[in-house]
DNA sequence: CATTTATAGTTGCGTAGCTAACCATATTAC
DNA sequence: GTAATATGGTTAGCTACGCAACTATAAATG
């Protein structure tokens, strides 16, 4: 019914890619958002919540939550930047940085797997559209 | 940082569609969700919730919500499905036949607006892959 | 230097999505 | 024809997301 719509196709896209991330990250007790984000921290760290929101493209109070909730589970931690007592430095700890390696694995063995499932000339064409796509439209 | 990453590109894909859809259905007081299941019931009247849920790719408590929501703003009803009393029969009332075609048009201004801003043929490609893949990992 | 404005973060509130577990009714099997 | 299974729908509980409104600090402006 919805055939031609970005809107329907890229929504119905978003839940089933979210599906198989969710799985590959299970094992690892987290969920895809908690998993990205844990990984930008651990590849960039000592960056503040406003600029990982933003490299996430998501907004402030969500990165506030999913920091909280890395946090909890002890993967991140916040410290004081220096000269601006507004922001926050995030930082991954030692077990963060422990699984590291496996969690960038399990991300590869998924983008692995559905590239010989799609082919991996429509993957990239695919990812490549909507990374386009979604610049222009930012 | 996640440049090629499906998974990422995805989401954020449908996070940016999402706010343009809830934009121009605003007006209408109907979020994205509501509005295309709204077109779907209007569409194809009678079905049932799995049915529609399936057609949409959503699961059936989230069709449950969003139809509660379309009924609490008197957009739709339920009737009892003749011949099998476990299903329901989702029909639209005259206030969703009245906004319905405004709605469409909303729908398809939108759609025309992001295919002037990136062009017809990137926007037919990238539908056009979404779905693949998305059919894909169906 | 005091006031205004901007920025980082948080909190409150609402929506949409999922899975799991549960009813009620239909269907199938024996 | 009764028991087991399947199906449609709902409820409960959780996560992620956004916007709006708030606090606190920093920067800019007069």
């Amino acid at each position: 019914m919805f055939d031609h719509c970005l809107y329907f196709n890229t929504t119905a896209l978003a839940r089933v890619v979210e599906r198989e991330w969710a799985a590959a990250f299970k094992p690892f007790g987290l969920t895809p958002p908690q998993g990205f984000l844990l990984r930008l921290v651990v590849a960039q760290p000592g960056l503040s919540q406003h600029e990982l929101a933003t490299q996430l493209t998501i907004a402030r109070p969500t990165a506030t939550r999913l920091l909280d909730g890395l946090q909890n589970l002890g993967l991140i931690e916040r410290r004081e930047a220096p000269f601006d007592a507004r922001h926050w430095a995030v930082f991954p700890t030692q077990a963060a940085e422990d699984i590291h390696a496996e969690l960038n694995a399990a991300s590869g063995e998924v983008t692995r797997r559905i590239q010989r499932q799609i082919g991996k000339e429509n993957f990239n064409d695919t990812v490549k559209n909507v990374r386009s796509v979604c610049a222009a439209l930012k």
